[in-house]
DNA sequence: GGGCCCGCAGGG
DNA sequence: CCCTGCGGGCCC
């Protein structure tokens, strides 16, 4: 096999790989032959999160509306046309958008008053698990875990403050020299970024490129205090992720997990990261994905094992699987 | 699909 | 008030 050419960044992810896996072994946990679990769910763009509902809606929702047929079909902005297949209905005219959209809209909002209290307007940050919002918890969006209090912020990845750690964090791509393995993954830091843009050409942005070294306050700060005071920390994944772990989409409380160790080193950009190594906590409800079946080096692309949110401990809000 | 830039919650 | 951020919607 001729050797493929590298580029100059893709080393420098496998080294720092080689660096995060070599400090994970070092504290026992993965094994030197353990194998890092494959992505199975492909990657895709995320849905558009239209506010509208689309007519195309899944066999569960659809059935409520048996029997109220509208001759006046409409024809939703996407220029689909509802027509239903299954066979107990086929050639019937599928019900009105309007008729569809207030039944989902009443039903997810029926749903979600079970689920959500009002936010009051200064509630307590909280250790642990958020009573209602189990291990494997979905949530369509950041505002979502935001209003449950599972992750508070609505963009930054870490929850937390210097006098008493990290309540929470969002795994979510963004730093591809990371490793997850499930049990326990390595997580970068916040900040070194540069949101503000020059006096000549200002700007107002909530990500973008790193252009110095990150420093050891706000949430980085929070994740140190929490290596020293043992505290779990709420942990979730989100579609943007690249690991075998990821939600297909949205995002996923995965449970409560401890800070090990944390180091500073360079980052992919060059600049200066911390990185932080969390492992999961015993002693809670399992894990919600399932892993592939071992014996199989990850290479197969076969899926042996389905997505994660089809293990039914999601709590959904919207997507059902299709039936049909 | 990529760039832009907004509201928002949280903390100082 | 200020500043920050592993969102997200909109426009092109």
């Amino acid at each position: 096999m001729a050797g493929r050419y590298i580029s100059p960044y893709e080393e420098k992810r496998l080294k720092n790989m080689e660096e995060n896996r070599r400090i994970l072994e070092s504290l026992g946990l993965v094994g030197p032959d353990s194998v890092k679990p494959k992505r199975v769910v492909k990657k895709k763009a995320p849905l558009k999160r239209k506010k509208t509902i689309h007519v195309h809606m899944p066999a569960k929702k659809v059935i409520l509306t048996d029997g109220l047929v509208d001759e006046q079909v409409d024809t939703d902005q996407d220029g689909f046309t509802p027509t239903r297949r299954s066979a107990r209905l086929r050639g019937k005219a599928a019900p009105s958008l309007q008729e569809l959209r207030t039944e989902v809209d009443e039903e997810l909002e029926a749903e979600r008053d079970t689920r959500y209290k009002p936010v009051p307007k200064d509630r307590p940050n909280v250790f642990g698990e958020i009573p209602g919002f189990p291990v494997g918890t979905w949530f369509e969006t950041r505002m979502e875990s935001c209003r449950a209090g599972v992750h508070r912020p609505t963009v930054a990845g870490i929850h937390g403050n210097d006098y008493e750690g990290c309540y929470s964090l969002v795994l979510s791509g963004g730093y591809e020299d990371d490793l997850d393995y499930g049990e326990c993954f390595t997580y970068t830091g916040e900040g070194g970024r540069d949101l503000k843009g020059t006096k000549a050409n200002p700007k107002n942005l909530r990500t973008a490129p790193q252009s110095k070294d990150q420093t050891l306050t706000r949430g980085n700060l929070a994740l140190s205090v929490s290596m020293e005071t043992r505290r779990p920390v709420r942990v979730m994944r989100g579609y943007k992720l690249d690991s075998a772990f990821t939600p297909e989409e949205g995002y996923r409380y995965d449970g409560l997990y401890s800070v090990d160790k944390f180091w500073f080193t360079a980052g992919l950009s060059g600049f200066g990261v911390y990185k932080f190594v969390l492992s999961r906590c015993p002693d809670q409800a399992p894990p919600p994905w399932t892993l592939p079946a071992s014996g199989d080096n990850s290479d197969s692309d076969t899926d042996t094992n389905k997505a994660d949110s089809d293990s039914g401990v999601s709590m959904t809000t919207g997507t059902e699987t299709e039936a049909d």
